[in-house]
DNA sequence: AGATTGATTGTTGTA
DNA sequence: TACAACAATCAATCT
């Protein structure tokens, strides 16, 4: 269990994350939530990695068999460690962060729903991890704007230590600044949602809102309904009759307009944004959309509709589109980490006018640090990641690391958060594995556990996929893997 | 205007 | 009367 946990959070993490040279501590921060039990009810029930490990029997197999092996998880008797609770902010934010970039990364693409789209399209942040962390942990979502202000704060200090190149590229700080928007936004939605949805307003508030409209419209419409035979609308007290024409009927014979790119696109992603964040309400879906469609090239736009063609016919099994091959709806994989400066430059002009939508004063994030949390009701989110077909790269980050931290060779000692920071100040550039010796120790061969295409490369492919040094937020996006993306 | 999805609400039909 | 089934509406966004 153990070890599949650190694989599935610190690979997932450590894929995304380990641009910026944090992989190591990454991949501690994941062994740490993971023997604390943090994601544990992930690992632990089907039902939570059920998704996780559709179409991939072997992970699943693999993760009950640990967990029939391996049943004294209780006997580290760690209590759970959650981010808010974490005495190192930087490790938090560090954890929290990248778990926006595991979901970031993975969320999509390769889960059957999204099959041609990069996995780096999936800009679904945090939404997986945010649940995944308030659902385990009650206190996470409470700590939930703690945690904002720190990310917040750690990005500064990433923006500070660095001269900003990103301005310099207006298309990828473009697609930062969405996904980070998207980050934020899911990664808030939960408290959000929470009180959205809390009783005291009624869901229906918009219809249930009694309003006796007794308008003559509405007895026209009484009529025709009576004489069509067709089930009148329902009355809808509260709801103005502000969509008269929406009233009128379609023809049911009316031959379908073929459904935009944007539908499309619409349908594809937000089954994704809400299989992991189930709360979200339509809106947050809207325009976490939005916002990843504006993130879209024109030609990736242009694509959708066979993509939906595709979808729809979908008879290709799933395998089939396990190699992400063209991203059609390409996207920066590196999406999230934006600073705030970076966020200021682009809303002082620069961004789009998406993203000015997304991140501009529309209360996205309201009562973030002033609400209580919500409950933890969120019910399991389906990681639809799970399918999704790793690039190499990716599969590389996923699973070596993991590998590693087999708890057969690793043994349950924690490390001590001085020595996390210590690892991490040591290792400024990506660890490769020549940092992490242990790490080439482990056979590649469980890179063929995973769904999508064989992963010949292990974890010496860290090189080749993360570019060592300088690593940093900017020159990560110009790593080889997200070229093509940008071509478009 | 119409499309996307899902929750909600109202209406209708049936047991 | 209770329940199931169906239909309509709404949300934000894009075409």
């Amino acid at each position: 269990m153990q070890q599949n946990c650190i694989e599935a959070v610190a690979g997932g993490f450590s894929h995304c994350l380990g641009f910026f040279g944090m992989r190591l501590g990454l991949l501690l921060l994941a062994r740490r939530w993971c023997i604390a039990g943090v994601f544990q009810q992930k690992f632990d029930g089907e039902s939570a990695y059920v998704g996780m490990s559709d179409g991939n029997p072997e992970l699943l197999s693999t993760s009950q068999t640990y967990n029939s092996q391996n049943e004294s998880n209780e006997d580290y008797e760690i209590p759970p460690i959650t981010p808010p609770n974490l005495p190192e902010p930087p490790l938090l934010h560090l954890g929290d962060h990248e778990a926006s970039y595991h979901s970031l990364c993975h969320s999509l693409a390769p889960n059957g729903l999204l099959p041609a789209y990069s996995y780096q399209a999936m800009d679904l942040p945090a939404i997986m991890v945010s649940n995944m962390l308030a659902q385990d942990s009650h206190l996470l979502s409470g700590q939930l704007p703690t945690i904002q202000e720190m990310v917040h704060s750690e990005v500064a200090a990433y923006d500070s230590g660095r001269p900003g190149p990103l301005l310099g590229r207006p298309a990828m700080l473009t697609s930062h600044m969405s996904a980070l928007s998207q980050s934020q936004l899911i990664s808030q939605m939960g408290i959000r949602s929470g009180i959205t949805h809390s009783p005291p307003s009624p869901p229906g508030s918009k219809s249930a809102t009694p309003s006796p409209s007794s308008s003559t419209q509405e007895e026209e419409s009484e009529a025709h309904f009576k004489m069509s035979g067709e089930k009148r609308p329902s009355t809808d007290p509260g709801k103005k009759a502000k969509n008269p024409k929406k009233k009128k009927k379609k023809d049911p014979n009316e031959p379908q307009k073929p459904v935009s790119a944007y539908a499309l696109f619409f349908r594809d992603t937000q089954a994704t944004i809400k299989g992991q964040n189930p709360s979200a309400t339509f809106g947050d879906v809207s325009k976490i959309v939005a916002s990843m469609w504006d993130s879209l090239g024109e030609e990736q736009k242009q694509s959708s509709p066979d993509q939906g063609e595709t979808k729809s016919t979908q008879a290709n099994p799933p395998a089939k589109m396990l190699p992400p091959k063209q991203p059609m709806y390409a996207m920066p994989g590196l999406a999230s980490f934006l600073t705030p400066s970076d966020l200021q430059a682009f809303r002082s002009g620069a961004s789009p006018a998406s993203l000015a939508r997304t991140l501009g004063s529309k209360s996205l994030l309201p009562g973030l640090s002033t609400s209580p949390p919500p409950p933890p009701a969120f019910p399991l989110s389906p990681p639809l990641h799970q399918q999704l077909p790793l690039p190499p790269h990716a599969q590389g980050a996923l699973l070596s690391p993991p590998v590693s931290m087999s708890p057969a060779t690793q043994p349950p000692v924690l490390p001590t958060p001085m020595a996390l920071q210590v690892q991490l100040a040591m290792s400024p550039s990506p660890p490769g594995p020549q940092d992490f010796p242990h790490i080439s120790e482990f056979p590649s061969g469980s890179g063929s556990r995973s769904p999508g295409p064989s992963n010949p490369t292990n974890s010496g492919d860290w090189d080749s996929s993360y570019p060592s040094g300088e690593c940093g937020i900017s020159t990560c996006s110009l790593l080889p893997r997200d070229k093509s993306l940008y071509l478009t």
